[in-house]
DNA sequence: GATGAATGAGTTTTCATTCAT
DNA sequence: AATGAATGAAAACTCATTCAT
């Protein structure tokens, strides 16, 4: 029971600093969060962070492992529990990143909060970590029934881009997750039949 | 040695900094970046950017001002050289904008890259700015011949997002500005016919 | 498992943080060592130490007192082996310094290398520790046979200078603490005969 | 006027830190030496330092270079002023390094009171600079008429350690400089015509 | 128009040490 | 006999900023 109760403590200790921090490096980004900002919300004195973490970018580093497994595993489970239709596949997947981003969880927020370019130090660290959460939009995109002349890639990064800038603008209430996984992905799945389009000016 | 040749030189003096700053806020975001940093990189002691402005956060203004500015005006060139056709129109814009966000105008990435929370003295002000330039976009997706029940905003939002997340992913000579907003436009456009689609799981 | 047993693995323990503590204090210094340098080195966390030692200070007088009772050991069997000559008395205590300044012994390295100056609660108590065993020299030189005008303190503080500088410039294989011994003594030696030298510049 | 009075007084304040320097550095070693000691001794604030030096470790490496050229002009002075006999070159040259150590000039005593080690980021340009101002004696023990058998290496690195030892022994009025300078090379100077002596022991 | 010199508050981090378990 | 978790002070250093010159 004490192994268990004091393991638990500890844990509940380091996952209260990871929690503020995550909430502070959204609110404040990863240079305008100072350790003395992250210890004060959890109660601890600047140095004791320290304990836990080697440095603050160790830190970051630690909040972003967290918001991809988060994010990861929440759009796994979707996809588990999604059909075999590749747009309703990129649809679940989509809502299940969204609901992520603007539902609050501070960890997934982080993960397209944070550039790489913010933390020196920690950079190719992130940007492997963030490489590997995405491949699964690449493999659902792959998946499309796609005209052979359509760009995946760029589809998938406009869908990126489109669903990484939510946070922005979503207003609780006002949207949903679902509801805008649904517009987005409608929009996308007409690039299928439409390729025939001519470019304006040339 | 007139009077407009020492306002010419003075000037030049402060679009270093203002250049150098740009550049640097690109790079390693705005508390990323010292007023040290934009010194040194222009070549000045630290004290002497005190001359050209008040604040640090003045100088992201006055950078964020700048950068608007220059995509605004690059913008509204386009359109006036653009036709009447709403697509063709949105077209041009969403060119302008990512030939300056990718054509290596440090101001007009500026713009996009930090956020009004990276500079809680400043956020307002940046907010406005950014607001002001976006209204063209609401114009330009107010134009357009879309169905009723068509989520303009939605739209609007997705290819804000999409163009915004390009720096990230862009690589010269693989894509150009034109070719990738030829492909934006493209994929939305399909919306206006398509409405007739039903969600996946709902 | 018995109380000995106990009291050995206990012994080595306390043990193994001396000989760490010797050793970093030989390559970095006093300051230079930090308690977390030493309890790594023993495989302890930083906290275990003071299970051992009062505070660093004790433990940097432990490992002193060790060090200058390895020493005077050393030397006091090389005299206790030595014949009745005052020179050879001498040069044996010498190159009894020598090797177990020269020989690896971080406990006698440290203290000639921990100036008292370097641990200002613990000054006194080293230099009494030093003096206490500095005196077998102080008896060794007033055992030479030397004209009455010789100064003795400055021919003995002179080997002392030269013994304790030995560590900074002595490399294995090119010199052994014997020869250097000879060495020593024997430049030391005709100062007996010699004192008729006059000054150069007055 | 102005141009060299602003220089001087700057000079000023940065030979202010540089004597407080190598003061606190002599008294409690450079670990044992806070930013903090050096800052409140020149009456400044810490971080007011490092407007004059990038880093604690530059500032001791200044010190140090100064000490180096003290003592070395201080020799190279004597040597100039003194005739041809080596010998008598060797005891002006003693005599210098000994009055500059015993004479209270900190800078001098840094360079021997430091160790590489004890500044591990600067440890290579410690070594170079000693090295610099240690070759002096080199030559002049070269420049000694000595029996081929004799050791000079040996008979130069005793000088140098019992000089360098003197500041811990040494009591102002009981010795002078030129009176230890005169006893240390009479000391070595019978070791030219007394090399048939044999070892004691083998 | 800009510099040299500094300030004072703040930064990240490390220190020796404590103590319940 | 040692650990896990922390403390509080201090470490080295950086920050945006000021101001006489």
């Amino acid at each position: 029971m004490t192994a268990l109760a004091t393991k638990t403590r500890s844990n509940n200790r380091r996952e209260q600093v990871l929690d503020a921090a995550a909430m502070l490096f959204v609110a404040k980004g990863f240079s305008g969060t100072s350790t003395r900002d992250i210890a004060k919300a959890t109660g601890m004195l600047p140095g004791s962070l320290y304990y836990h973490f080697q440095s603050k970018e160790d830190l970051l580093v630690a909040v972003f492992e967290e918001g991809v497994k988060r994010i990861s595993d929440c759009v796994d489970v979707a996809l588990n529990d999604s059909g075999q239709d590749p747009w309703t596949r990129l649809q679940s997947a989509c809502e299940a990143h969204l609901s992520m981003l603007l539902g609050g969880s501070d960890y997934a927020h982080v993960v397209v909060r944070i550039l790489p370019s913010d933390a020196p130090g920690a950079d190719q660290t992130l940007v492997t970590l963030r490489n590997a959460y995405e491949t699964r939009f690449t493999t659902l995109f792959d998946a499309l029934p796609l005209n052979a002349q359509t760009d995946r890639s760029i589809l998938r990064l406009m869908l990126i881009g489109a669903m990484n800038h939510a946070p922005v603008w979503y207003r609780k209430g006002r949207d949903t997750p679902k509801g805008l996984a649904q517009k987005f992905i409608n929009t996308l799945r007409c690039a299928q039949s439409n390729t025939q389009n001519t470019s304006p000016k040339g």
